[in-house]
DNA sequence: TATTATTGTAACATAATGATACAATAATAT
DNA sequence: ATATTATTGTATCATTATGTTACAATAATA
C-alpha cells in the first residue's frame, strides 16, 4: 500500500473499499536527460512513498490505477501498465501508517482497515514531464519528483517496487518502444536516443538508433527544429498513431 | 476466480480468507506434441473452469499459487509465472457460482462472498505432464488434461486468461528458454524443438535451433538415447541449474 | 554388408547490427 | 560574403547473428 488518498479517515472499516488490496504507482517522468519518480511526502511524519490508492468495489482496476495517476499529475490519459503484483507477507508494516494517522489526529483502533495486511498490483506510468502538475492530498505535505538515483528512503517495499518498474520498462522499451510517452508530443531523434540512454543506462550508437527506430515506421517527421545552436537543425518527429 | 477448494461451504463471508481477491492457475502440460491445460468440471454443473482458490489472510501471494498448483497436480516442486492480474468489472458473473452452489445442495446467501465481484490474479504453471496426477476436490467430478486447441467452452474470462497465459509464455520462452520445466528431466534436443514448435506454432530449423539452444550454455550433455529407431541416437540433455 | 532414417555440425548465404566516415546545414565569427 | 563550428542525416563498410543447404556419422533393419 502507498500513499494515497483515504476516502475517510474516519472509516476505520474502509467502507466501499476492496480490501486488502492497493494499487501502488511508479510514475515516471523524464527531465534534464534524468529518469524522475513522482513520490509523496506525509504530512508530519518523515515518510516518503509512492503515490497509491485503493480500488472502489465495481471499479474496474485499470480504471482505479487511472484515477491514482490522473490525481497526482492532473494528466487525463496516461501511459499505464500493470507489471506486477506484490504479495509477500514481509512487506507488511503497520507501523508508518501508525504514525500517519497519529500525526494527522487519528487514533486508530488496532484493527483499522490501513493496517492490516495489503496486497499490492504495480502500475507504472509514463508521462510528459512537463504537462504534469504533482498535486499532494490532505494527509500530504507535498507531491514531487525525484532523480531515480537519489531516492530518499521510502517506506515498506517501494524501493523494490520502483527497481521492478524499472525493470520492467527496460524490457518494454527495446520492442515496443513505449518510450515517447516520456516526452512531448513533437520531438527530435536526439531526445528520443537520449530518453533510451538513460533509461536503459548505456550509450547508444546515433546510426544504428536512428536506423532502428525509423525502421519501425511509427514516427513520423513534422518539422526542423531550429534551435538556435550553430549547427544542422534536427527534424522533430511524432508517434504515428495507428 | 476459478474452480477451488472452498475452504468450508458453510462458510459464507470467506472467512479467513482475502475477501475479492483470488488465484486462477493455467497450468500447461505438453503431450503428444500438443499443449495441454488443468481443467476442472463442477459436479453436477456443466462448468468447466481453470484450477483457482483464494490467499489466506497471512499467506504469501505465491506460496498461495504454489499450493494451488500442487493440489491439483499433487507436484510439490513447480515452475509458476504470475503474469497478470484480471480486475475488469465485465468479468463478474455470480451465475455459475449460484448454480454451483446449490448443486451441492447450499442455498447461498445473496451476500455470500463467493457471489461477490473478485480480482484474479493469474499465474501459468510448467510442469512435466507425465508426473502430474490430477487431482479434483469435493466439489469437482473430475479434473483433467484439455488440448490448448479444443478447449471446452469455460466460465467467465477464463478462456481470455489462458489466451493471455499462452501470450506470456511465447513471449518469455524466446528470452529464457524456460520451456524445458514441461519436459521430463531428460529430453533430446528432438523433444525441445517439437515444444518450441507447438508454443510458437511455428516451424523451426533445426540447425539454428541446436546452435541457438547449445550458445546458451544451459544444457549439459548426458547420455545418448538409443531409440530403438533406425537411425543414429540423439543424446539426452538436461537443464544446469546455476 | 547395404539400406534407411535421423542426428550433429560444417559450410555458405543472407540479414541484422556495429562502427566509421562524410556531406549537409544553421548559426556565429571573421 | 565567406570561413568556422557543431551537429545532423545517412552512406558505407565491418562484424555478428541468423537462415539454409549439405553431408558425414550412426543405430537399427534388410
Amino acid at each position: 500500500m502507498a500513499a494515497t488518498k483515504i476516502p475517510n479517515e474516519g472509516n476505520p472499516t474502509g467502507e466501499g473499499f476492496i480490501p486488502n488490496l492497493a494499487i501502488d504507482a511508479v510514475i515516471f517522468g523524464f527531465h534534464d536527460n534524468e529518469l524522475k519518480v513522482l513520490l509523496m511526502h506525509y504530512s508530519n511524519t518523515g515518510y516518503v512513498a509512492l503515490p497509491g490508492g485503493f480500488i472502489r468495489l465495481e471499479e474496474d482496476l485499470d480504471v482505479a490505477a487511472m484515477r491514482v495517476a490522473s490525481e497526482r499529475t492532473g494528466l487525463k490519459e496516461i501511459f499505464l501498465d500493470q507489471f506486477h503484483i506484490f504479495g509477500d507477507m514481509t512487506r507488511f508494516d503497520p507501523e508508518p501508517f501508525k504514525a500517519i494517522l497519529n500525526a494527522n489526529g487519528i487514533e486508530p483502533p488496532v484493527n483499522h482497515w490501513l493496517l492490516k495486511r495489503f496486497i499490492s498490483v504495480g502500475y507504472f506510468a509514463l508521462v510528459d514531464f512537463t504537462k504534469v502538475t504533482p498535486t499532494p492530498d490532505k494527509l500530504f505535505d507535498s507531491c514531487g519528483w525525484y532523480d531515480l538515483n537519489d531516492l530518499p528512503r521510502l517506506i515498506q517495499d517501494h524501493q523494490l517496487i520502483i527497481k521492478k518498474a524499472l525493470e520492467s520498462l527496460r524490457t518494454q522499451l527495446d520492442n515496443k518502444l513505449i518510450g515517447f510517452n516520456l516526452l512531448p508530443d513533437n520531438f527530435t531523434m536526439g531526445d528520443l536516443q537520449a530518453l533510451h540512454e538513460t533509461v536503459l543506462g548505456k550509450k547508444l550508437l546515433r546510426p544504428a538508433f536512428q536506423r532502428k527506430i525509423l525502421s519501425m515506421g511509427i514516427l513520423e517527421r513534422v518539422a526542423k527544429k531550429y534551435s538556435g545552436g550553430a549547427h544542422k537543425a534536427p527534424y522533430l518527429y511524432r508517434f504515428l498513431p495507428k
